[in-house]
DNA sequence: ATCCCCAACTGACATTTGTCATAGAATGCG
DNA sequence: CGCATTCTATGACAAATGTCAGTTGGGGAT
């Protein structure tokens, strides 16, 4: 990985690292250990302890969780610019969550002394952190009233305005991120069979596009009525 | 109020407040108002401005949502020891839920200028409410599987034991927190109807018992095995 | 190229859940 | 006390969703 150093990396402008010091980048920078994933393998596990934060430089990966009924339930996409695992090393509890790529990443892995230092040191970090992790708590209570007051079919429509929001789409107007229509299921909560079928509906109707595994946006104005119930 | 002063507050033991430095609790104790909410009554409302957060002394509020389709999603009871409207004071947003006492409430408003203040004065009251944030934000992630993955019976059966665990029981085995029947089919996210049918039906297996609205549980072995899908 | 395998799809059916209508029970208020 | 109102309860039905079984199709490996 050539432009390694953190104290230039554009992509800490999307997250807390911002607001650390030059030297306490430096000193991120000196610990830090970049790593490749590709499509398919598991940063890490429910469960385990991690021993530092991801800092993704590139690629997508999906946190998710198990439920006892043998199902995965996909809490959150991560990509660009996003830490994954600083919950669980704020929290100093294993991860909550299992992380794995559904795209090839680039990530850099940063320790947790260097982030444990920087948050007993630098007042202006934590309250970044925590302005932050204020942001994620109010996503995720929105998804929980989505999760239990919408249908499968507004949360599917959700989910294409999602993807097309924030990942973005190619000059054909497919998503940039193709996701299986497993992961779609397990996103919105929903059986993989019920995904396909309403995935093939919303086709049908005109509201989307699909050639092959990709996906992408033809209605947007009616998808967003149908995501509001409509 | 007798016994008002922070300082001397037991209840600040049990949430971040007990990681500021007598002098910042001096001055939170000297800005406070202590407020009385009946229950039924609102203690402020989804995108209202906060200008401050809540301490709760007493009794219990709902923290909810309403969904596009007009119904009601319960996000958090909060009680005794908890503190209300952090998130959106400390994200600077409007209010992302609206609260609304269950039971007669006692609370204590600190004006959002005492927060602030000690957030960027001190390093250590900031990780507190952040670690807070991370514990907050693991529970909902985890509601969010149990939402998406879990059948209405498992979610009512899970409803019962948090109501157990979470504000305890009588003498005579029944919840200290009465809940409508409406109020637990907007926590689990279902149908008022749904939700009583479910109660009748664990009701006439023994499973939990019912007198009037008190509502309590007989076997908890089988409600837990229930919430866990056997 | 061919085969293989997994993902995508489709149909039929069972189950769960929501909706509407209605009735009884409890609670508060004058 | 009696009335009105809200909460609880139940039935009947419709709609949504899950499950199981089987088919198709495209991409990768050999």
């Amino acid at each position: 990985m050539e432009e390694s150093r953190c104290e230039n990396c554009i992509i800490r402008q999307f997250n807390s690292l911002r607001a650390m010091s030059k030297e306490e980048l430096k000193k991120v920078s000196d610990s830090k250990v970049t790593r490749s994933v590709k499509k398919g393998e598991p940063l890490f596990d429910e469960g385990d302890k991690l021993n530092g934060v991801y800092c993704v430089r590139n690629g997508v990966s999906k946190l998710s969780k198990l439920s006892p009924n043998g199902k995965d339930q996909i809490v959150k996409l991560a990509s660009k610019g996003q830490v994954i695992g600083q919950r669980s090393v704020i929290a100093e509890e294993g991860a909550n969550l299992s992380a794995e790529a559904v795209s090839d990443m680039e990530l850099c892995f940063i320790p947790k002394e260097s982030i444990n230092s920087a948050l007993s040191n630098n007042p202006n970090f934590t309250l970044e952190v925590l302005r932050h992790m204020a942001h994620d708590l109010k996503e995720a209570d929105d998804v929980i009233v989505n999760m239990s007051q919408k249908t499968v079919k507004q949360r599917i429509a959700e989910a294409f305005l999602y993807l097309k929001n924030n990942f973005g789409e190619d000059e054909d107007g497919f998503f940039t991120l193709t996701l299986s229509r497993e992961d779609i299921a397990n996103v919105v909560g929903t059986a993989t069979e019920s995904a396909i079928r309403i995935i093939s509906e919303f086709k049908k109707k005109g509201l989307i596009k699909a050639s092959g595994k990709k996906l992408g946006i033809v209605d947007e104005r009616k998808l967003k009525d149908l995501a509001e119930g409509f």
